[in-house]
DNA sequence: CCGAATCCGGCGTGATACTG
DNA sequence: CAGTATCACGCCGGATTCGG
């Protein structure tokens, strides 16, 4: 894996040796219509508009539908509600109903839901570390055109 | 975090805590537009169609046109061109022509792109590992309704 | 308060054909 | 070999309206 010139090499080298085993893992897959490789049916979901928006907004604990509404005003409703839906059946939340009036239903992340954190967050913390370099190569490269 | 009942909870523990960091970085950003949360706007490119399985694709080494075509056969032209300079724009990917006849171009990751192999790695090995549980999911929630 | 149902515009995507 | 150009379709996603 060469190139690494603008990373810090130590940190970067374990890592990368650490992500080798799944790259090769992935690249056994690469080629195989998306009926057989799994790993790409999964991912196509995770990648939809609102998916990791709502397991992310979930994370600091269970909450109401309006009250995730609030937390993500730029959601619609019926996106939320298909959102909750699609991840509902995917088993990476739950749903709960209180039997009160006005009723309320209450979503939280399963066992399932909460592990997806994980990768999550370090997707995040990379875009979150890289989105300037990624800014500042979009200018330049725009300008060249 | 509750609900770990079907995780480890020794090794799920420490990887929560670990993301616990990200997770409040992240939740400081939610509700605000997307032109606020930069890590948004790099996210939704990421998450597009084609972009992942090509930075996954490239994780092994540079390669050129067709040769990235062959390797992934359910993609266009037009879409592995579309997405190639989108990662070219972003910084992930450098373009180089050779001057043969008949011309040939390869591609590489730069640093920038494979760092991103990380978090994705990270992310693969997830679905691989739960893509079953997400399967007998959905054959659950289908047959109830 | 928590949705379902409907209409509809835009854009991502693919198929096809053409170029240097 | 490595693209560009054009066209047409699907469906995601927003706005709106109605229901329990």
């Amino acid at each position: 894996m060469p190139g690494q010139r603008h990373l810090k090499v130590t940190t970067m080298r374990a890592a990368l040796e650490e992500a080798t085993v799944f790259v090769e893992k992935w690249s056994a897959n690469v080629g195989q219509p998306v009926g057989n490789c799994p790993v790409r049916g999964v991912l196509d979901k995770i990648s939809d508009k609102w998916s990791m928006l709502l397991v992310m907004t979930l994370a600091s604990g269970p909450k109401r539908f309006n009250q995730l509404r609030r937390e993500i005003p730029d959601i619609s409703q019926k996106m939320l509600t298909q959102t909750l839906r699609d991840l509902q059946r995917d088993g990476m939340v739950s749903r709960q109903v209180f039997d009160t009036k006005p009723p309320s239903v209450e979503y939280r992340l399963t066992a399932l839901g909460e592990s997806v954190i994980v990768p999550f967050g370090h997707l995040i913390r990379w875009a979150d570390e890289n989105f300037a370099d990624i800014d500042r190569s979009r200018t330049e490269f725009d300008q060249a055109a």
